[in-house]
Order: structure tokens, then sequence, then C-alpha cells
DNA sequence: TGCCAAACTGACCGATCGGACAGTTTCTGA
DNA sequence: TCAGAAACTGTCCGATCGGTCAGTTTGGCA
């Protein structure tokens, strides 16, 4: 691995587990063991270094909800597969999109993601009509970010299979939204 | 309002929005229109800030979870429910707790709460089996924590009363949790 | 009215922050 | 081997941070 991309990787998850502002540069050097210019070397800015820990799932994110620009998701179940994978792999920039995204959005690349959870949020409560379904979208999308976050918490630690991980979310998913 | 009242309120909110380490005294001062000592003034720390604004939700959230160190949840429809009326008191709180917990375990306040969610992940996680239940806890308790502190997002903004919030989750969390 | 406590303030402190920049070291390819 | 680019570094900067402290203002009560 490369020190760029080491600093991409650790950075992520500092961003993700204390927050973007609460995370300093230098702190992400000592993990990295490099020094803080070091840093600023490989990526102009602090804000750059987001950027790029998060524009990967970003532009991800744009492909799984294209259908939702053609008007509808297609075949229900096949956008469920779609954002769970979407999910599964980029758990840790969903959870900061949906945490850290609102208090953000002075920080271009975060409100691009904004806009994404904005469509999203916006093509359920147009295709939903009471407050219990608005409800259920909402703790299906927040729990399920929070939930693959927190495996330690949630005695998910054995060792199962992303497989089985991927089955047992599209069933509790399909459970809560219909 | 009190002076300390106000800024109680105004930290809880902050520190749930952004994030206690990204949020700065100076920030609560100004939206509280006061100078920064004199929140100093009527708290002695930043850390004595937080511990005011989050001990009432940390005080409830042990008599709440009181059942479960009696070996059980009691009657399980009635835990439920006391458990969703102290998720709408203290949304905001609940939120930091989850989100913010595991990144701040520093703080003693903090650590008071990462205990007794521990406490609460413990608990189902003894008496549940599969993975999938499992999961469907976090989802829930995540899912829940988070929709109710994102009814913008979530088109929830509507003057629904608190009565049909709460009927609605504990409709929700019965489903996903069995 | 006057005293004292409560409430508030601005100036200051040392520490930390993101970032600039010149200097040093390492790597690569001819 | 050597030159130049890539990678890395330490020092420095201005800004911001939590907090200290002496001074000022306000409120309450005798």
């Amino acid at each position: 691995m490369t020190t760029r991309e080491e600093l991409r990787t650790i950075a992520l998850a500092e961003f993700a587990a204390a927050g973007y502002g609460a995370t300093s540069l230098q702190r992400i050097a000592e993990l990295a063991g490099v020094s803080k210019s070091s840093v600023l070397y490989h990526f102009d800015s602090k804000e750059h270094l987001l950027e790029a820990a998060i524009g990967p799932a970003i532009d991800r994110m744009h492909v799984v909800l294209a259908p939702l620009e053609a008007g509808g998701m297609g075949d229900q179940r096949a956008f469920l597969e779609a954002f769970v994978d979407f999910l599964l792999e980029y758990r840790l920039e969903v959870n900061m999109f949906i945490n850290q995204g609102p208090s953000l959005v002075d920080v271009p690349v975060i409100e691009r993601a904004n806009e994404l959870v904005r469509q999203l949020a916006e093509f359920f409560a147009a295709n939903t009509g009471s407050l219990e379904e608005k409800m259920r979208f909402g703790i299906a999308l927040g729990g399920a970010a929070y939930m693959l976050c927190s495996v330690q918490t949630f005695d998910l630690t054995q060792v199962e299979t992303l497989d089985e991980t991927r089955a047992a979310l599209i069933v509790i998913l399909t459970d809560l939204l219909g």
C-alpha cells in the first residue's frame, strides 16, 4: 500500500469515528507514521483529503441511485440489493453522510453527498403516504448504517461471512419497507 | 429561561449536531448572545457543560433500563413503550450516545452512557441467537435514534402529534424486534 | 441608598490547529 | 553515477481553542 492510500484509509476511519472537525491532521499523520507535512504533501488540504476519502463512495452512490432519476426504482428487489451492497462496501462513508452531513454543509464534497441522501429521501417521501412509512424509511437507512459501523457493540464480531450479513440485511430491510 | 438553562439547551443541540469535539464554547456563547467567559462562569469547563447537558438523560436511562438488571425486561411491551418514551424525550442525547460514545471514551460522563448502551446491547445479545436478530436490534436502536433527529430529511415536519409518532414507532419496533 | 453577591466582560495565556515553505532525503531512470 | 523528481521533514505563521483572572455591571435586599 502506498502512503497516499494508507492516509486515505486512516483518514476515512478517523473522520467517520471521531468526526471530520474533531480529527486533526497531526493525529492522522501519527497513525500513519509520517509527519503532518507529509500528509499535506500528498493532499493539498484537509478538505482535499476528505474528498479523496469519500469521493469513491459518492461516485458509486450516484450509480446506485441512478434508477431513481428515471422516475422509479425499477425492480424494487434489485434496487434494494444494490443499495445493500453499497452499504456493505461503503459503511463508514454512509455513516458519515447521514450523521455528519447536516453539520458539514459548508464542505462541497459533503454537500454532494447530502444531495444524494435528499434525493433518496425525496423519492421515498413521494412514494409513501403515511407517517409510519416515512419513519420506516428513516429507521431503515439510519439503522443499517449505524449497525454496520457498530459490530462490536452488537456482538457481531463473530466471523460471519459477508454473504450472511448481506442476506440478513436484505431480509430485515424488506420487512421494514414492505 | 435562565441563562444557565439556555446554555444547556444550546450546548446539547450543538454537541449533538456537530459533535462535542467540533463545537467551540465561543459558538455556544454566540448562539446564546453572551460572552464565552459567561459560559465559563456558569459551567466550570466544557466537560462540565456536557455533563449538565446530558446528565438528566443518563439518569433517566438508568431508570428505564433498571428492569434489565433484575435479569429481564419484565413485560416486554411495557419495556418497549418506556424505552420509546425515553427516546422521544431524549432523542438528541441518545443520538450522541450512540454516534459519539465510542470516540469519547475519555470523557467520564460519556463513558457512563456507554455503559448503559453496552448493558442494553448485552441484554439483547444474551437473549437473541441469530445474526439476524442481533442485527435487528442494532438497526432498531440506531435507526430510531437517527430518524428522530432527522425529521426534516424524512419529510416528517408536518405537525404530527407526539402521540402519532409514538404509536408508529412502537409498531415499527415491535415489527423489527418481534 | 448602599452593600454585596451574582452575572457578565475583555484581555490574556499556553496549546493546538491547518497550512506555507525552505531544506533534506530517497527514488528513479538515463 | 548523477540529475531531477518524488517523498518527507522541521520550523514557522496566523487563527482558534479552552481556560484564567481582574474588572465592570446588574440585581436583590436591608
